[in-house]
DNA sequence: CATGAATGAGCATTCATTCAT
DNA sequence: TATGAATGAATGCTCATTCAT
């Protein structure tokens, strides 16, 4: 990925240039993820996110050649942190009980946290604007959790389903769960209901 | 509402060939549900829409106003029959456990035989092409089933939790389960697949 | 002119059928003419017209073989029938004088009766919807009106410039003076501003 | 700059021909004021005038965003200029006899270069496609010469009918006027017409 | 790098006209 | 005759993309 970041000239991310509009490139994926959640991918001119973004029409295509890359760029770029996001909820050491709670844990948390990336990831994941080359990339980065199932299995706690199975029903309850919980204001309901959600998921697999 | 059906004159020009497209509407909703699902709404032109359904670009308006009412009436037709699978596999008679079980199995065989219109409730359930009052109308197909739930609930077996919760998460997994499962060309292992799933789902609700 | 009146079956003008809709040519014609002033040649859909006469779309292409066809034949109607007016208007004998006195009442009455017929005329006498030849037939209607004007010219009363020009310039005053007059909804004010009008046009503006 | 300048068939490209389009909006009020009193409104679709203006139909919307807006600001900008011109042909001191002549010669000298601006007036002043706002806003660029027919009223040499009628009359009378006139070819017999034609109108057809 | 005017293919929708009933 | 569903070319307008500044 050409990773380029103007302006970020090596200050750290605390520079304070950053405030507004850390770079334009973030600014234009931050637009998109919204917009195209909102619009869908067609129903979203370029010159929509650019207005958005701050920037001119020209503009966003020095980022990204066209606008399929920037939706591509923008899966990615999703997958890519909800990824970091349940290894660093799953910690280093542990066992992997405790390691499948905290990424789970983590993984709602953030959830709750960025749901219009939970709705986009949701959105774009049968969506044929972007290529199975980059849906297989981007669940590149969840292998990690479907190691974590396997062990599990192992260990005799959870059904001798195939992983991908478990995985994909966990995650999919998951994103059902952060959708219809981030539409409730009160925090108290919240939590409950993600309690509730999380007990209906898991319940499912364990033996 | 005025269901106009040129050319369905009762069994008149009854020729073989009607089979294939008892009316011009029908065939419309059905080349839009293929063509919404694979391209999203914005992405299919009425052009194709209508060369699909192998009619005139103008024909296409005679049926619908705009492309939206066509989304929508499309959305309310497929969520009502799926509602009328669910309230046809549970039967009249017997518990609610059988009822459940019987609606559950025959929403999955729907399902499997047709996974478009899954697809295509999982992909315009959260968009913003389908009316917040559409949405509603579509959801009171499956008021029927919620009563199921609350009935399992009243007498113990299944978990204590708010209805709608609990029926979110089953027909979520179902969602799940279905477009995994469809896409498993050996039947053998389509069926194992299901209910295995089936399982997972389940097996979570019930105490 | 093919004159062709259906169900006009030679019970003169005072059928009972005729009340609501004389026959459906005259409905067509009705129709047109308000929706062309109203909307435009271009600006109003064929299918408004027909709506409008209250018969179906189709119907109106049995009397009018295009919509072209229907502007003629309209455009000569509504001459035709201001040429009758001045023609009556100007009566059998009496002096030049009374006779182009009489004309110009009987029109501007007639006028201040059909504004939308004046102000089609005024709309479409310049228009390229209106064919030259068809232009041509339209002003036969009205050579008798000129033949007044080159008497008075002849008889010393009138100045001595090309009869054309005199005619034109009246026929231009009387047609600002109706489509002015008909915007006053009090009928005396209605009257002194014809009168005044009148003045001008016929005198001059000078004392 | 691709300077396409499509009918620009004289010399070089650096000619003095480049100074007949100053800037693409002139150009498309140019185009759009001859085409729109040759078809009318509806009946020039904006590729046609595009292509006349030299320019891609997209350009067109970039200078206005609807047709609409565009056949307003041609209105607006036509009667500007024919109120401007008689304001100037009027000059600044002089009696009000003297001014009122000069402003009339002015009108009727720039009617007779530009007939098409008095054709667009007079097919567009009745017309729905300008909205009632627009006409006022039209109209206030007259005021100045209702202000000097008031003064020749209170002189006691103009007729003492509103101001308005007269203002009318005349106005009219030397709209039909140029539109007469500039169908004569030879300028010595337009000269004449328009002696006698202003004659005609200013003083009376009566001797 | 940044801009935004310019481009023209593409799209939703309209509408004159036809024709089977 | 009368009907109105069907047709498909035409139209107003949009939008991804380019490029001179």
């Amino acid at each position: 990925m050409k990773d380029r970041r103007p302006g970020d000239g090596g200050g750290g991310p605390g520079t304070a240039m950053d405030e507004h509009q850390p770079d334009k490139r973030t600014a234009i994926l931050n637009a998109s993820l919204i917009l195209f959640t909102e619009r869908g991918f067609h129903g979203t001119p370029t010159s929509m996110i650019a207005r958005e973004a701050g920037i001119a029409t020209g503009t966003l295509f020095h980022y990204f050649k066209t606008k399929e890359e920037l939706i591509t760029a923008l899966y990615l770029s999703v997958k890519k942190e909800a990824g970091a996001v349940l290894r660093s909820g799953a910690g280093e050491g542990g066992d992997w009980e405790e390691r499948l709670d905290g990424a789970g844990r983590a993984y709602i948390e953030w959830g709750l946290e960025n749901p219009e990336k939970v709705r986009f990831m949701q959105q774009f994941c049968y969506s044929p604007f972007v290529s199975k080359e980059t849906h297989e990339e981007g669940i590149s980065h969840f292998l990690f959790f479907y190691d974590l199932i396997a062990e599990g299995i192992r260990a005799g706690r959870i059904k001798d389903y195939p992983p991908v199975l478990v995985l994909s029903t966990i995650s999919q309850g998951f994103v059902a769960t952060i959708l219809r919980a981030s539409a409730e204001p009160d925090p108290e309901k919240q939590k409950e209901m993600v309690a509730m959600s999380t007990d209906l998921i898991m319940h499912g697999i364990f033996r």
